[in-house]
DNA sequence: TATAAATATGTCAATACTTACAGGTTTGAT
DNA sequence: ATCAAACCTGTAAGTATTGACATATTTATA
């Protein structure tokens, strides 16, 4: 796949940072749509930089602490934009163990298959809340050609993602309850 | 995380099954939920077999062709069960290069974000199609206690999941266009 | 001024996963 | 009888990812 590479060449295309800076958005902005650990940023930073697609200056901070600060090289522009307006293909759908739970729950009780339904609605519920909350920190839709133009968006997609989710939770919820009933 | 074992356990529960035919059901029953391929299959079972959480005996197809039909254990029954009714937390939301990618539209041109919205969106239409004629499959809704009542269950989440994104797409279209006349 | 929290950078072992390599048998159709 | 498609079982190399180990400095605060 090789998607980790894009996530690091697009972050720092916004701005110069050091290995540590770029853990902390993957923490933050980059929740919603890529996940890394450091553990495996830093490898990918040496790698990028053989490969001239990233370099870096080291600077000073305090008194001895070298910090090294990463920006992007031309060729790595270059290999960033390309990708970034690059048409894909749909991946398969996402794996899910939740699904592969309820996939098999023909085999536990029926009280239990409702049991987990509602344990994943109470969390995707809250979850829903909070992505809401982000939402309203935009006090209008901002302008296409900014940046939060794209994180709108992006947060958009999760709402409506979450909201789907709880729905068919709830759905199914129904189902189970109402046709317990009539066995 | 280990969920492919469980994968396998619970297809096993469901009947003694070979490798080749397990291969089979995740690129059928089980595409919805979980995926993997025969070159992990193979190594997975093995190592369920040393753990005592699947069993085998060999079947003579043919004149010489040696199958292994695998089963489960009681333990590896156990096991299975256990995990079936335990209760999850969520987790962090899906990893999607499509996010990452809209993330950072905002560094391409306004036309080439649209293109590429509209790209995925011709593909999530199509997939919900497909996904929707096998809902048709159904006449009717099954008895919760039926196998096929799980089916349901995950077929309709995949279904909400797929209107979800259709409807996100468009109405991100629809943002990114209105926007751009205002400019 | 002590100390905790945040900053900063890395490695290692283990698991997960993909793609390609590699081989053989059986069954159904022409 | 031949051939193709489906059946069947594995391994190997490389990448991706996680969690733990390991260490040191700087900054804010009590």
């Amino acid at each position: 796949m090789g998607v980790l590479k894009y996530a690091i060449l697009g972050l720092l295309h916004q701005k110069s940072m050091t290995g540590y800076e770029i853990t902390k958005e993957f923490e933050t902005t980059l929740l919603q749509s890529w996940r890394a650990k450091h553990s495996q940023i830093y490898p990918k930073l040496k790698s990028l930089t053989e490969k001239d697609l990233v370099k870096y200056e080291v600077q000073i901070s305090g008194n001895v602490l070298e910090k090294k600060v990463y920006s992007l090289t031309e060729k790595g522009e270059k290999d960033f934009l390309n990708w970034a307006s690059k048409l894909d293909e749909i991946k398969p759908s996402e794996k899910s163990e939740f699904k592969l739970k309820l996939f098999f729950s023909y085999c536990i009780k029926p009280q239990e298959r409702i049991a987990i339904l509602k344990h994943q609605h109470t969390q995707h519920s809250y979850r829903l809340l909070k992505l809401k909350n982000d939402l309203q920190k935009f006090s209008a839709i901002p302008p296409t050609d900014k940046k939060e133009f794209s994180d709108y968006l992006v947060l958009l997609g999760a709402i409506m993602n979450e909201e789907s989710i709880c729905n068919w939770l709830e759905t199914s919820i129904k189902l189970c309850k109402e046709r317990e009933n009539k066995i």
